[in-house]
Formats: structure tokens, sequence, C-alpha cells
DNA sequence: TTTATCGAAG
DNA sequence: AATCATTCGATAAA
């Protein structure tokens, strides 16, 4: 009873709000939910956390506030037991997804460090790369893409495409309306070659790509890596995975530093394709759910009844037909638990490897699931047979058969963005730790905890079935129960039972309860439970299944991410782990941050009209993140997104003066309790330059809200090492190389000042015509509010130019810095001229314009006629050639008649050509023709 | 009581 | 500044 987890009772997420003491485990040392007790003062705490109690109103102030806002308020339903294990309390928070790939960190590290243009352009060809030898990798016809056309992806586009499902069609590309940032230009996104491998999505008739797909997804599934390859993107993965073993090297601090920041991007890089293999694999299953084959062999398991149950009349009222589909759902779920049996291994959560030997090690387990096609789940639909994940998407399809609007439901189990989770596990139990020996054997007896009995062949594999692997031998190979030398095994092959698989699924189902509009979560074969969306969370320390995603697909393909429905703490812990979680370092230009990576990716499957149901779903989620409870230790409130605690404030971050605190936090039980604030009640602050380059100046009189201290100058030299990078956007930029204030500040540190305490900069304004400059001759004008009075920005290259010859007055727009090395350079964008200026300043730009235009025409036309000249001098030298030397014929007539050109040519030749023979003249022409510009096509003009 | 897990430390 | 490895202590489970 005492879950790991956050326990949560219906209605308020707050201790403070539970009427009555937790019920107890029933171990007499439990004091219910992670030691709950009452204190004197009057209110409600934990070991670790307490709120603080409003007497009047008797609830916290996080919940008053909270009322306040009777949209995210959920009314908790009646008699819920509080300790279900379904159920609770929820949280999550708004977050949505997108998503580009990549794989190829090599085009996209370049990419990401690059200038916008130089961006696009290796983007593309990138793209191109991938268009070349895309098609050539696992499968001779040319790929398609999975979505078919974003509208925004004219140059992704490079890829062959062939149209796909109707469905598919009808939502791709279309924005997803409540999106806030849908206009995000496409090429923005790191759109590497193996997006569009990763990407290619088979059409439901079409076996080979099925094949093709579902290899790339077994590679994930085991354990990353070490499948043999047979196609590139197997390869490749193997080969990022296995170059540096990115959890490993530990040990050495050197390995560590040089590897550090390489092996994060790499792994986030894994982690997003991952995602996106794992995403088109559910979507290629929900298609199969749809398959008419296999609902007609499911539909005759149901019997009368239960179809009349899933059906129910709508005569009936909300609370009859959501019971009639409740018990029709349990009904079915259970028929249908008892007819499937599961003989295979289904997906299980992706490890990393900590070296390479266990990669090379390494093999699928035998019982892996063999679905690959869809014949074979029709197979699996005959017989009823398979991993619990297949059961899953059959009972999917069963529910639809029956005319139930479900919805196919996976968590994906990508390699982990982030470091520190488990890793793969040791193989050799006696080897692996030779410190601590003991330590295998205990993790081979937790596993074998999860093992249902039972031979598993299939668990420990033979190492020597792996083909060719001269190392399989040699090495140890591991199994998991390690003891058991499993070929050897003469237990008997009976009940095939899946040993070791998660006690939570991985797969499962949502049923709409359209009585509610609200979907319920059916999960027939792993734990039997509906209408629990809590119970299929596994526990933290579960290395079979980690719930960090959870993506629905509904019947016309459209998907959604319902984590919040699932996760007890997702934004404290959850999060965490994903994608969109995680600090991107606030890198600048690292490419998309990890949400809207997500996001995007996920829009791919968005309903392009959202419907009232998912709106209602939408505010239904967001009200179960806002009912997240407090963490209870400090490490969740890190970066939480509604929460902050003063401990983790960052240098340049400061409470408002007025900040309430809404509970308290121990750090473990003894413990000088520390305030909770709310996250929103924090405010960045930055030193007058960083003000100033955001076009705002400190009020006179303010004093700032704190002094950084200086900087304490490392010795040895020059640092850097981490010093580079870092400096993300905020704050830092600026205290160090800047223009400013660097002698001044010096001395006492940096005074630093809230936005509150600033205004709107007002630049000098323009008097007279003479634009107001700084001491290099420019002006600031990091953002357009910084336009002095009487100015105007005339963003163009030639504007100075333009200006100049106006005789007006002129100052360059310092936009910005372009930080390369640890030097800024100056960026300059067109000038500040008076207003009243600004129009003829655009005018002349034009002439300018148009005269460089005319010139350039100009230039290219004496070129050709240069040309045509030589050519005709040539021409007439070989005349003069041949009528000296055939002496004949018409050649002298002509020769006459030229007489005069001769002559010219004569004169003209001062070129340089003095060969007057025959070879000499062909070469000429030639080496000219090739040595002019492109555009001269030989001295034809080229318009 | 012992053991495994998790959080805090710094 | 932050991550990482390690230790220690509290707690939950056996």
């Amino acid at each position: 009873m005492c879950k790991p987890y956050i326990q949560a009772w219906d209605g308020c997420n707050h201790y403070a709000h539970k009427p009555k003491a937790p019920e107890k485990c029933g171990k007499e040392t439990c004091l219910g939910p992670k030691g709950f007790v009452h204190d004197d003062a009057g209110s409600w705490k934990t070991n670790s956390t307490d709120y603080n109690i409003e007497k009047s109103s008797g609830k916290c102030s996080d919940c008053v506030e909270r009322e306040k806002k009777p949209d995210l308020y959920v009314t908790p339903k009646p008699g819920r037991k509080r300790n279900a294990p379904g159920d609770g309390n929820p949280f999550a928070r708004t977050t949505r997804a997108t998503a580009a790939s990549q794989r190829s960190q090599r085009n996209a590290a370049a990419a990401r460090s690059a200038v916008p243009d130089v961006y696009r352009e290796m983007l593309r060809e990138a793209r191109a790369e991938v268009v070349a030898q895309g098609p050539s990798s696992s499968s001779d016809r040319p790929l398609k893409r999975k979505r078919p056309g974003e509208k925004k992806i004219p140059n992704a586009a490079a890829a062959p495409k062939e149209e796909e499902p109707p469905m598919s069609a009808a939502r791709s590309g279309v924005d997803d309306g409540n999106d806030d940032d849908g206009d995000i230009g496409f090429e923005d996104v790191v759109l590497p070659p193996a997006t569009v491998q990763t990407m290619v999505m088979p059409s439901d008739d079409d076996d080979d790509d099925d094949e093709a797909l579902f290899e790339d997804v077994e590679i994930h599934r085991g354990v990353t890596s070490a499948v043999p390859a047979a196609s590139e993107s197997r390869e490749l993965t193997l080969n990022l995975t296995a170059q540096e073993a990115l959890m490993a090297p530990r040990r050495s601090a050197d390995r560590r530093k040089n590897l550090s920041k390489e092996a994060k991007e790499r792994r986030v890089e894994i982690h997003k394709m991952h995602l996106l293999c794992l995403l088109s694999h559910v979507e290629l299953r929900n298609q199969w759910c749809n398959d008419q084959k296999v609902q007609d062999l499911l539909r005759p398991l149901l019997s009368e009844k239960m179809t009349k149950f899933l059906n129910p009349r709508a005569s009936l009222t909300q609370y009859g037909q959501a019971e009639s589909l409740k018990s029709g759902i349990h009904e079915a779920s259970i028929m249908f638990k008892t007819k499937f049996k599961i003989t295979e291994r289904g997906l299980r959560r992706a490890l990393w490897a900590e070296d390479e030997e266990q990669l090379k090690n390494y093999q699928l387990p035998d019982d892996i699931e063999s679905a690959h096609e869809k014949q074979d789940f029709i197979e699996a639909a005959k017989t009823l047979s398979g991993s619990r994940d297949v059961g899953a998407q059959l009972f999917c399809a069963l529910l639809r058969s029956a005319g139930v609007e479900t919805r196919l439901v996976c968590s994906l189990q990508p390699l982990a963005c982030v470091p520190g989770g488990p890793t793969l596990p040791k193989q050799q139990p006696k080897i692996d730790t030779p410190s601590k020996p003991s330590k295998g054997e205990i993790y081979a007896a937790a596993m074998a905890k999860y093992e249902t009995k039972g031979p598993d062949p299939g668990a420990t594999p033979s190492p020597r079935r792996r083909l060719g692997h001269p190392l399989a031998a040699a090495y140890h190979v591991p199994s998991m129960t390690a003891p058991v030398p499993s070929p050897s095994r003469p237990e008997t092959p009976q009940v095939k039972r899946i040993r070791g698989e998660s006690p939570y699924p991985i797969y499962w189902v949502e049923v709409l309860d359209r009585a509610y509009q609200k979907w319920h979560p059916v999960d027939a074969l792993v734990t039997g439970t509906q209408w629990k969306p809590r119970a299929l969370e596994p526990p933290a320390s579960d290395r079979e299944n980690c719930m960090t995603y959870v993506v629905a697909f509904e019947a016309d393909g459209s998907a959604r991410d319902v984590t919040r429905r699932y996760a007890k703490a997702y934004n404290s812990k959850t999060k965490r782990l994903r994608i969109d979680g995680i600090r991107t370092g606030g890198t600048a230009g690292s490419g998309l941050s990890g949400e809207r990576w997500w996001r995007r990716a996920m829009r791919k499957y968005a309903r392009p009209w959202p419907t009232d149901l998912d709106q209602i779903e939408k505010t239904e989620l967001a009200a179960e993140e806002a009912k997240e409870p407090m963490p209870r230790n400090v490490a969740d409130f890190k970066d939480h997104p509604v929460y902050a605690l003063e401990r983790h404030l960052r240098r340049n971050e400061v409470l408002v003066p007025g900040a309430q605190t809404t509970g308290t936090v121990g750090a473990g039980s003894k413990a000088p309790l520390e305030r909770i604030y709310r996250r929103r009640d924090v405010r960045i602050a930055r030193s007058r330059e960083k003000w100033y380059r955001m076009g705002r100046e400190v009020k006179p009189g303010e004093e700032p809200v704190v002094i950084l201290p200086k900087r304490t100058p490392k010795r040895g030299g020059f640092n850097d090492y981490n010093d580079d990078n870092e400096d993300n956007d905020d704050d830092e930029l600026l205290d160090k190389g800047d223009l400013f204030g660097d002698s001044a500040a010096a001395a006492a540190g940096t005074p630093i000042y809230t936005e509150d305490q600033t205004d709107l900069y007002q630049a000098p304004p323009v008097r007279n015509g003479r634009v107001p400059k700084n001491k290099f001759g420019n002006i600031d004008l990091y953002v357009p509010s910084m336009v002095p009075a009487g100015g105007a920005h005339v963003a163009h290259e030639r504007a100075a130019q333009a200006a100049y010859v106006l005789g007006v007055d002129y100052a360059p727009a310092l936009t910005g810095f372009q930080f390369k090395g640890r030097q800024g350079t100056a960026v300059l964008h067109g000038v500040v001229v008076p207003a009243e200026c600004e129009e003829g300043v655009w005018a002349v730009i034009g002439g300018l314009t148009d005269l460089d235009a005319e010139m350039e025409r100009e230039r290219r036309a004496r070129r050709a006629v240069r040309m045509w000249s030589r050519f005709l001098k040539g021409l007439r030298i070989r005349e003069r050639i041949w009528a000296g030397a055939v002496e004949g014929e018409e050649e002298g007539k002509r020769e006459g008649e030229d007489g005069e050109g001769k002559g010219k040519g004569n004169m003209i030749d001062d070129g340089g050509d003095e060969d007057v023979d025959m070879a000499g003249v062909a070469s000429d022409v030639s080496e000219e023709y090739f040595m002019g510009e492109d555009e001269e096509g030989g001295g034809f003009l080229i318009e």
C-alpha cells in the first residue's frame, strides 16, 4: 500500500486538506502515505512538507488560490478510495509536442552552430544527401514520408513522397489552432537524414516497408543498439551508441571532460530519433487495429450481451450509459484476458549500455515479439496469442469492432535523454562488479522477482546464437537470470509465461465514455484494471518500464500525448525525463528547444480541427497537472514549473518583494524548514547593461536588488573549459566581456535590477537632423524600441551609402553582437536617419540599386562585346592564314572584300595572342570561352 | 532485525 | 556553476 510515489486522494491534492488521517497500509510503523502527521500548530504535515492553513477557510493558501480559477479545479469524484492505486492526484502541465528528428549529428551539430544562411544551406545539402542515399537503405522502393505534406516543408520534400493514407493526409500540416508556436518555419528545424528515413511509413498493404519499420523499432526495443546491422539506420544506431558508451566514462575525469558535452547532445539526438521510431511503430499498430480482417476475426468473441453493454442506448441516463459501457468493458476484458495467451515478450524499456562490450554481446531475447507484418498480426488475431502488446492491440481492435471508440495507448520506452538512469544490466553477475560481487546477485535476485517462475529459455538466450560475433563465445554472456544456463535447462517448456516483464503495461487502451465525454484507460491483460489511470504507472525503480511519454492513437490515426493523465508526478518527476522537460541549455542556436521539438513531433499526429472532445480533454489534462501535489523533497522543487525554493534560485534570480510562502519543506527529516515560493514570484534580475541591451533602462534612484559578487577569476591562466558554452542568453553574457561596464562593475561586483525597476529606454532624440551616436559613431539599436524619437531605422545594407549621398546625418545601427570565441563583434544593420529623411533614403537606395544593376549590365555588355571582337579577330586571322595557304577560289574573293576588316583586326590584336597559327587561334578562343563568367555564355548576354 | 531504495549532502 | 560519485541516514519492505 505504501507506494513509492506521492499518494494522493480525491479532490484536493494537499495533505492539509485531507479530511482525516490517511489509512495505514497495515504496517504499524506506517503512518499512512509517507509519514503523515498532524502537528500541534494546526496544520497537517508530512515528514517533510507542511502547508499554511488559512483560518477562515481552513484551506491552504495554495488551494484558495486555485479555487479562484475554477476552470482548473476538478471536482473530486465521489466515493473514491483514497489509497486506491488507481487514481488520485493528478496534475499535469500542458506541454505539447513537436518534433523533427535527427540522426546525423554531424549535420545537426554543424547546423546548430552555423549562422542562419549557412545553416540552411547545410540543411539543404544534408537533405539532398539523404535523398541520395535514403532509398538505398532498407528498401528499394522510394521512401515515403510518413506525413505527407506539411505545407511548410518544401525542401524536405526532396525525399520522394507518396500518397499516404487518407486520414493522414487530412490532418497533415494543419495547424493545431491552439498551438501558440505554429509559425515556426520549417527551416528552423533540424531535419537531418535520419528523419526522412525514420519517418518512413509503410502503407497498409506494403509488407516490405512494414518489415523495415519493424526492424527499426526492433533495434530500440531491446536495448538499443546491439542488433546485428542490416539496414543503415541500424548501423547508425549501433555506431552512435557503441562508439562512446555514453554512460560509461564517468570514471576518469579527463574522459568526462572531453565527452560530456558531446555525449549529452548525442544522447538527446538518439533519444529523439528513438522517439520517432516508436511513434511510427505505434502508429502502424494502430492502423492494424483498424483492419477489417482482424476485426472480423475478433468480433465473434463478444457475446451479444457484451455488445449491447458496449453500445448503450442513448435513451439511458448519462450515468446509465457510462455504467453500461463500464460493465461491457469489464466483461470484455475478462473474456479477453482468459482467451488471449501471452507467448512472447513485448516492448520494454531501452537502456543505455555502459560500455561496448555489453553491446557486442548483447542479443535480443529469443521470445521477442514476432508480429512483424500485418499478416502476423492477423495470425495473432486468429490464434489469440502473442505478446501482451499485441494483446492490447487486439483488444483495441476488438473494441473497435464492437463500435466502441477506442484508442490504442502506448507508453513509449525510448532511450533516456538524461544521464543517470539505469543501464544495461551487467550481464555476468559474478564478474560485473569486482568490488562488490554481491551486487550482481542482488540484481539477479531482483530480476528473478519479476520473473514469473518458469523455464524461460528465452530470457537467457545462448550467446552463440548471435551470428558470427567473434567474441560471442569468448565473452561471458550473461543472462539476467544468471545462475541458470539456459539452454541446458531441463525444465519443462510448459506454459510459456513471459518472465521478467514489468507488472505494468506498455500498451493499453482508452475507451471513450460518450456520456461524459471522457476517455478511460483499460488494461485488460497486465493489470486488469479499467478506469484507473493511476494504476498504470510503474514505479521509478522498474527497469523494464518507464512511463515518460504516453501517446494515445485514435482510430482516425490522430494521436495525443496523454502522459499527464497517467503520471502521478508529472511536473516534478516525469517531466525531467522528457525531451521537453530537460534544460536543453539555454544555449542559443542549439536548434529546436526540446519542448518545441516534441510539440512539433506530435503535431504531425494532431487532428486538423480539434473537436470539442479534444478541447475537453485538453482542459482535463491541464487540470490534472494543476492538481499535482507539491513535491516532498527538495530535489523535486528544482526547476519545478510551479514552485521554487530559495536555495535553487540562480544567482540572477530573485524573489519578488511580497512573495508568499506556500508551504515549507525540510531536507530530510531534521530540517531547517525551507519556505516554498511560487515560481511566478521569481524574477530575473539583470545588470544595467543587460537591460540596456534589451532596450530598457534602470529607473533613477533604484537600488540594485542584489549585487553579484565578482566572478572569482580562475587561476591558472585562461580557465575556460566551461566558460564558453554555458553562458546562455540571460545574464551572464553581459557581465563578461562588454563594452560597458567592465571597469565600473569590476570593483564591487555587478549590481542587478528587476524589470520593475526599469523603464523603456528612451534614446536621445534626433535634433536638427543630427542623429545621436555612441562613442563608436554608431547608434545602439538592440531592439526596435530604441529608435530615437524623430529618427527612423533604415534596415538596408546600402542605407549608409544612400544617406551619405543624400548628405543627411546618419548613424549605423548596432543591433547586436556576435560572439565567436570570446570576443564579441558588433553587428551593424542599416542606419538610423532623421525620420523626415527616411523616404528619401529609401528612394536613393532604390536608385543605387538600380544603378548597380545598370552598371552590372553594362559591364557584362562590355565584356561580351570584347569577347565578340576577339572572336572576330581570331576569325579574321584564321581567314587570312587560310587565304594565304590555300590560295584559292572563293577565299581570295572574300579576302578582298574584307580588306578593311583585316586591318582592323590586326590593330586590335594587342590582346596578346601573337601566335598566328590555326591551333593558336582555336585555343585562344576556347580559353576565352571558358574563362568567361558563367553569365556570359561565350559572348551571349544572358538576361 | 535486516536489506533495498531514495534523498541529501556539497 | 553544475554535474557526478560517493556516503550517509531514513524509510519501506521482508
